[in-house]
DNA sequence: ATTCAAAATGCAAGCGCTTACATATCTACT
DNA sequence: AGTAGATATGTAAGCGCTTGCATTTTGAAT
């Protein structure tokens, strides 16, 4: 059996190159204090070696891990994917690693992995809504762990946040649905408990309804986790009742795309016996036939934005500043005026 | 401006708890080598300080991280996810963290994702697929470094890998589609280079069609990258054709759902003018319509097995042994017979 | 040649934990 | 009561790196 040879320290590359360890760790990390010669001689014992510093050893002697922490809902679907590509991307262009986990929309969950993401030494973490346990917005701020939200945008919340305005975007979208003369109208929801997105998106809906003076009291809504499978049960049962909706608004992409299969199975046209509508506009609402009217999120942008601010309030020791992102609606066949009623 | 409380240490725990920071570390590691009443003590002491273990000191210490790291070619679309979601949760289970990170199938950003990884401590790694870099492979092996393959079985494969074969189950399918009647098939591929995968899914392909008897030099092939729009621009040029082709088969269910969605917008019905198969099984073939003929893989079985065998590995010091996993074809309406031709 | 600030390098003290090994404290017997 | 053997706890040596401070070297300027 080979000899296990474990991997060359610091120790290994100094005595190779006839310097001490203090020289070639400058050489690593500040480059620019070390006389080119000695450089050059470090940096072949370096590739020689084929020495990689031990991050946790680095981490623990710099107090400082260049590493930034991400606690998503779910990887399971594309919602969140693209927003935290470009996250990546942006902190990986600032030096900087991605730690993601997810939390599977289960709030004690979060709380774990955020504690594990500190435990690793996380310099920031950014985090997707704004419900949570106020206790631990009071441990992030006790340990003075810069943290970020994205996805949704509140003026006054206790962490800066980048975002959209959920509540306004649906608003919106519900005008636009019911200036097509949509007057029976049904939503399926996400879970609201714990998600101030879906939760605001609702309350859109909502202030749409009261506001064209229709009866509020006749909205439908079903709620149910952020799943195809869900969107296509949800789908199913508002269509059982006596008089069907004309318009169902969705939470998002996911459980419209749902709806969509559901209604196809149906054998129900869109939009001409149903219109469906969506939220997030991720690739999925353009695969579905007919494409989806929905919420363009401009995630990249959100991403992006994000990471810079973090990064920000982590170099800088600053409280960071929230940022709001426009949203706009896409029109796409999935939405049509209501049949003759 | 408030004070930094930095976080507590092992020793505040000591302190308070009136022990010495060894059976702290005891009470948190090893719980049954140390009695009852001192372990309350302790405990209390780390609820009352909020004490979290400070991960770079423990992985420093203990040489173990209980941390696994994955490599996947990408986040963006959701063929990765569901499998490294079983992985993750198997892992989980057996009290490893996952980290992950994407290469973008690029092999330079891949070996340099694997050195980051192990520097962070990771004890074992998955990769997917087998084409590389052999000198990773020595890389790998010389630092005894555990790692598994995954989404690609081979026998005889330096590193044991846990998959299904790629070329059978494409073999398998092109042979369908040719039993109903094709004779003008085209490929719609992934980037063949250092993916093994796209590669003998090709190859399985070509396999069928020589065994037909067919004219192996028909065979129209179209590479790209793994992404719904290069589908569909795929799809576009395959169909200038002057002779048209009446099955195009996608190395995986984004390139087909690209091509479905083309298809429509060409107004070509699917499958009357012409049939389209993905691979793969992932949500997105039942979401298009009609839904796609494809090759099931079953991911999460596959993440699951990979997850055990890889903590059997890094546990025991093993070698690993491989798995091959059965796939199956799905017949959905996006496959019919050619029209009369 | 001398002198001296600036630049380059070395020294060594941690960072917060785990874990041999040493020591102290219990058991349950005789 | 005394003692061996088991059990519980303490002591202290690292793990591989960064960094403040001390020391040496360098390069002008005199």
């Amino acid at each position: 059996m080979a000899k296990l040879r474990s991997a060359p320290t610091l120790d290994d590359v100094a005595k190779m190159a006839g310097v001490s360890t203090a020289t070639v760790s400058r050489c690593l990390n500040t480059p620019d204090r070390v006389v080119e010669a000695t450089r050059k001689r470090v940096q072949s014992a370096v590739d020689a070696l084929g020495y990689t510093p031990n991050f946790a050893a680095r981490v623990m002697a710099a107090k400082r891990s260049f590493t930034i922490g991400a606690i998503i809902p779910t990887m399971e679907n594309a919602i969140f994917a693209r927003g935290l590509q470009a996250f990546q991307e942006e902190l990986h262009h600032r030096g900087y690693t991605l730690l993601v986990s997810s939390s599977a929309y289960k709030p004690d969950i979060e709380e774990e992995q955020i504690r594990t993401l500190i435990a690793r030494g996380a310099d920031g973490l950014l985090l997707i809504g704004h419900d949570r346990d106020p206790k631990i917005y009071d441990y992030l701020n006790q340990r003075k762990i810069p943290a970020l939200i994205a996805w949704s945008y509140l003026p006054d919340s206790r962490l800066p946040s980048v975002g959209f305005d959920n509540r306004k975007a649906m608003f919106e979208l519900a005008n636009h649905v019911l200036s097509l003369g949509h007057e029976r109208i049904a939503v399926i929801s996400g879970i609201v408990e714990g998600n101030d997105r879906a939760r605001l998106r609702v309350e859109g809906i909502r202030d749409a309804i009261s506001h064209s003076g229709l009866e509020s009291g006749d909205l439908k809504i079903v709620e149910t986790p952020y799943e195809i499978e869900n969107g296509a049960t949800a789908f199913c049962e508002l269509m059982k009742a006596e008089t069907r909706p004309t318009a169902i608004l969705c939470g998002n992409d996911v459980l419209a795309a749902g709806a969509m299969r559901q209604a196809q199975e149906m054998g129900l046209d869109v939009p001409d016996d149903v219109s469906i509508t969506g939220f997030d506009d991720i690739e999925l609402a353009r695969i579905v036939s007919p494409e989806l009217t929905t919420v363009h999120v401009p995630h990249r942008e959100m991403g992006r934005k994000a990471a810079l601010q973090l990064v920000e309030m982590v170099e800088n020791q600053t409280d960071g500043e929230g940022e709001q992102l426009a949203t706009r609606i896409v029109n796409r066949p999935s939405l049509g005026r209501p049949a003759q009623g």
